[in-house]
DNA sequence: CACCGCATGGACTCTAAGGTCCCATTTTCC
DNA sequence: GGAAAATGGGACCTTAGAGTCCATGCGGTG
């Protein structure tokens, strides 16, 4: 056997700048076709057409779509993970949560409730049947966790929050709260189911403020 | 035209035991089969053999796969109304939620968290592809969370809920977190996020109590 | 007890959609 | 400038799975 090929992996590309583009046009089409039909329902020839490519490309930048919705995962997961760290990194304050709340919801009212939210939708499709893609999420989810739960380590180390609350816990309601608003809204196409459960799970962190901003629960 | 098949309608056909038994079958491996693979990813094959019938049973029962799926909608809302109304029609006391919750979560960790909610998993995946579905599945939750509200209007009534204690959206953010709570824990393939979830909105509901047992909040 | 029509089995058709291939064009690197 | 590899277009193949059909069994009703 030839001793060069060791030298020269055969599973490292060169890459262009087009290629790339391309294979971003693809994710995109992908992701704007999958959040609003769904992941299975949502063919090749469908995202082949939207990102104005062609069979071979697909199959050059993807095994096959197996690997095209895990690569989808990630991006999806990067993208909401930058605007949750825009929206997130910096709160310090109970009004901080309350703006990102009313950020969520206003987006969410502008589809009337529809398509809900582009990871936890894929979440529910994929868990069963795809264990990578399922991991993957999973640790989406856990990232964006964290994002809340900094801040409310944050609040509670100015003194803002008792100190017998649990950030992560707090985190992990607000985060059931919002993925389950988004499934009612959806199922309804009604945005309202969304506010009433960020509200329960707002007033439930209040609860934990130190200096309650007027009477604390009623 | 003749006049005596006003009188004998041919859209309603005779049934006998055994169709009806078929049709049960059907539903029955449908539902199992869906919950766990979901249902685009359930194939009409799959679910002949799991109910051991044929291809004609199915289209001579229903019409194609997407009225099959309806009655699955129907089928699985029943099935969960009757068991939440069996546990939820006497609900007078905020121990019987606590009961509520643990049986809930029990049933879930038997699976470590996975498949979920069969109607919010169906929810996600059905609400942007099948109006009628989506409206049914809409409905279903209503009443689930009309069980829960009523509930929660007894234990105003009887004086245990404060007066300023909102039944209806108490309601809507338990069922949000359960669902919130379901997916994640779906995702994360265990129970704990429901856990998280559902204890977030019981202490939301027991901070209207009126009297609470022990200190309220900490 | 015979007949009509529902119930049933399973082979068959058809099509949508995933995946392959081949050749042309463009870019990159020497 | 030219070779080699990446990018691109699109026809073609294959198969899974939805949906059809017909012959046969069986059960309720007159």
């Amino acid at each position: 056997m030839s001793n060069e090929q060791v030298a020269a992996p055969t599973n490292k590309r060169r890459i262009s700048q087009r290629g790339i583009a391309t294979r971003e046009r693809i994710l995109e089409a992908a992701n704007r076709l999958m959040l609003v039909r769904g992941v299975n329902a949502t063919t090749l020839d469908d995202i082949r057409e939207a990102s104005q490519t062609s069979k071979s490309q697909l199959y050059h930048h993807f095994a096959d779509k197996q690997e095209l919705v895990r690569a989808l995962v990630t991006y999806r997961g990067t993208l909401v993970l930058q605007r949750e760290r825009a929206g997130l990194e910096r709160l310090r304050s109970f009004s901080g949560l309350v703006r990102w709340r009313n950020a969520l919801v206003q987006a969410n009212s502008l589809n009337n409730g529809k398509y809900g939210c582009g990871l936890g939708s894929m979440a529910l499709e994929l868990s069963d049947q795809d264990e990578q893609a399922r991991s993957s999420l999973s640790e989406t989810f856990a990232a964006w966790e964290k994002l809340i739960s900094d801040g409310l380590h944050r609040m509670r180390d100015s003194g803002l929050l008792r100190q017998d609350a649990d950030p992560e816990k707090l985190a992990t309601g607000l985060m059931a709260a919002l993925q389950g608003g988004y499934l009612l809204a959806n199922a309804a196409h009604n945005v309202s189911p969304m506010e009433v459960a960020l509200d329960m799970a707002l007033e439930h962190i209040q609860s934990f403020l130190v200096e309650p901003s007027g009477e604390p629960t009623r």
